[in-house]
RNA sequence: CGGGGCGUAGCGCAGCCUGGUAGCGCACUUGCUUCGGGAGCAAGGGGUCGUUGGUUCAAAUCCAAUCGCCCCGACCA
């Protein structure tokens, strides 16, 4: 492609509104605009990149036996009613109203359309297993779109569902996704982990999400360098390093003005991890007091799929249930169901009293209160792997993809049924399965940038080779180029030619910013030497060649570098 | 939805406090020079100052409302 006949708006300085780095690049080099708040254009050269993400994906999934199928991004409401997720889901789901006033919503997810199409098209076991995938746009009017292309209100999504007779034979098909999806962000060039992950309402019996590192990322996950353990911090377990415990006797002491673990620290001279953390939280059932240690966090998420939804209790519900404020709250005779984690199950604490302005010493949970056990503790850095107990790592992630076992939450109440061999009807058993194409763009951007601009891993740049004649208005020079870009689109090289009238400067800058894999330049002082100079973007590394052996130069680089 | 910030030319910004009818850099157009890492000189084009209402002789500037965008948090099927 000629640049001069393209759309290829490179900016000079960041623009203003872009944070993230993949943001920043993604409208610099010319890839997006942003049409209004999590919504954009895609340019031809993001584009370019979209279509090589897609093409590696489609190959991963049709190598799985998929088979691409196109599905509305208009619903009606009755298919969501049916399922329930018409009330479930709130303000996420953009709603409307056709002109005969029917209500429709606009597709976040398509598990109800496959759900009706399996209804209608499979009914023997024999038309068993299927695996049907699309690649459509996806409309979730987001809270907060943010980070460029990272989280937005209508995105692309590669979704999959499977079809399966049972448990097994879902199994098998959810481990052939999770193979395809490696095989898909390797090829993309993408580091990730694969984690486990909260199944959420999707519902079902597993999950785990394709992560890639990325300090613009929004999730972080638990890794263990030792054994394989990796998990979204959502769920992940973890046993936090027990401190040194004193010998102490059981008392009550005075803490004055100390309301705070750190404060009451400070005034005792002790390990926030000697100190146990109450909060007084309020369920639907009631109040429920809440304990950690006092180095750790409350995971919220974790509680609540113990004992559901919960909120802070009000100061007046503090004093009415405890008898004193919020600083010197404990679990010591009180009669409110009390949930302790995990690792309070050993030592003795320092713990409220229950009484302004003083604190118990020496407070043997399982012994001075009695609690129910569980994992309620937000994982750290530096925790016990709870598999093999070496050192935990918190990394912040971008979720590139996850996959889910649905089981036959959506086959029951859609009715996709099907026949076994004994003639009974059964409910078939589903997986849901998803990638996000310009989350894989962006991620590979966070990951693969330098001070100058992109560096595209080869399978995804929007243009293999940048041919740069440093001097359009030299003849020779130029001549050489026409030449060059004709052998080269020839041998099927993918080439983005840039003919501008620019500056030497212009083009090199604007090249290192586009972060095409491989840079031909053709200059003055290099032609008189009868040499073309190639240069790798990633390595830095500079090969002079005769003209005459530019093309099979370049496509041996490039065949090299895609491994 | 809570907290914070910002809307002035295509992009990045100043001007606002202390009202007097809009400016800088880049980009763009034309000419000359220059040509291996974001050129120089000269001459140009381009803005209802987000919107609406108010105060005032006079509003980018003060007041009110409203819309939009960004960041932090909550949410995220």
């Amino acid at each position: 492609m000629r640049w001069t006949r393209s759309l290829i708006p490179t900016l000079k300085e960041d623009p203003a509104e872009a944070e993230a780095v993949s943001h920043r690049l993604m409208v610099r080099a010319g890839l997006v605009r942003q049409l209004a708040a999590g919504i954009y254009v895609y340019l031809p050269l993001g584009q370019r990149v979209l279509d090589k993400v897609n093409a590696v994906i489609r190959e991963e999934m049709n190598r799985i036996g998929g088979q691409e199928i196109t599905m509305p991004v208009l619903h009606p409401a009755e298919l969501w009613q049916q399922t329930g997720r018409w009330s479930a889901i709130g303000d996420e789901m953009f709603r409307l109203k056709d002109r005969g006033k029917r209500e429709m919503c606009l597709g976040m997810t398509h598990e109800e359309v496959i759900g009706w199409l399996a209804a209608r098209e499979v009914r023997s076991y024999r038309d068993l297993p299927q695996t049907w995938y699309q690649i459509q746009v996806k409309l979730r009017d987001e809270a907060r779109p943010k980070s460029g292309v990272l989280r937005t209100r209508e995105f692309l999504m590669k979704d999959s569902y499977t079809l399966d007779r049972d448990e097994a034979g879902l199994e098998k098909s959810y481990q052939l996704h999770k193979e395809a999806y490696c095989r898909i962000f390797e090829r993309c060039g993408l580091a990730f982990h694969v984690v486990e992950s909260d199944p959420g309402i999707m519902g079902g019996a597993g999950a785990h999400e394709f992560m890639a590192p990325s300090e613009a990322g929004e999730d972080e996950v638990a890794l263990c360098d030792r054994c394989d353990y990796s998990a979204n911090v959502e769920l992940a377990s973890s046993r936090p390093r027990p401190p040194e415990f004193p010998d102490w006797n059981l008392e009550e002491i005075p803490t004055p003005n100390a309301g705070t673990i750190e404060q009451v620290c400070a005034l005792l001279r002790i390990d926030p991890a000697l100190t146990i953390k109450s909060l007084l939280l309020v369920t639907k059932e009631g109040p429920l007091l809440a304990l950690v240690r006092g180095d750790q966090q409350l995971h919220e998420k974790k509680l609540a799929m113990l004992v559901g939804e919960v909120r802070p209790a009000h100061r007046d519900e503090i004093l009415m249930h405890l008898g004193a404020e919020a600083g010197s709250i404990g679990p010591v005779g009180t009669t409110l169901p009390t949930i302790a984690d995990e690792s309070l199950r050993t030592g003795r604490y320092v713990v409220g009293a229950n009484k302004d302005g003083f604190h118990v010493r020496g407070v043997v949970p399982g012994t001075h209160f009695q609690p129910r056990w569980a994992d309620i503790h937000h994982a750290r850095s530096g925790d016990g792997c709870p598999r093999c107990d070496a050192d935990l790592r918190i990394e912040r992630v971008i979720e590139v993809g996850n996959i889910f076992k649905l089981g036959t939450k959506y086959s029951v109440s859609l009715k996709a049924m099907y026949l076994n061999e004994a003639g009974e009807e059964r409910p078939i058993v589903m997986g849901s399965y998803g990638i996000g194409p310009a989350r894989i763009a962006a991620a590979a951007i966070e990951q693969h940038h330098d001070q100058q601009g992109i560096i595209w891993p080869e399978a995804i740049a929007p243009y293999q080779l940048h041919l740069l004649p440093v001097n359009m208005r030299d003849e020779k020079m130029m001549e050489l180029a026409e030449a060059l870009y004709a052998q080269l689109q020839a041998e099927r090289v993918e080439v983005l030619y840039d003919d501008r009238a620019e500056r030497p400067g212009v083009k090199f800058k604007d090249a290192d910013l586009l972060g095409l894999p491989l840079r031909v330049t053709i200059g003055s002082h290099a032609l008189k030497e009868g040499v073309v100079e190639l240069k790798v973007r990633r390595t830095g590394e500079e090969f002079r060649v005769p003209p005459s052996e530019v093309v099979s130069k370049a496509k041996s680089l490039l065949s090299n570098l895609l491994k």
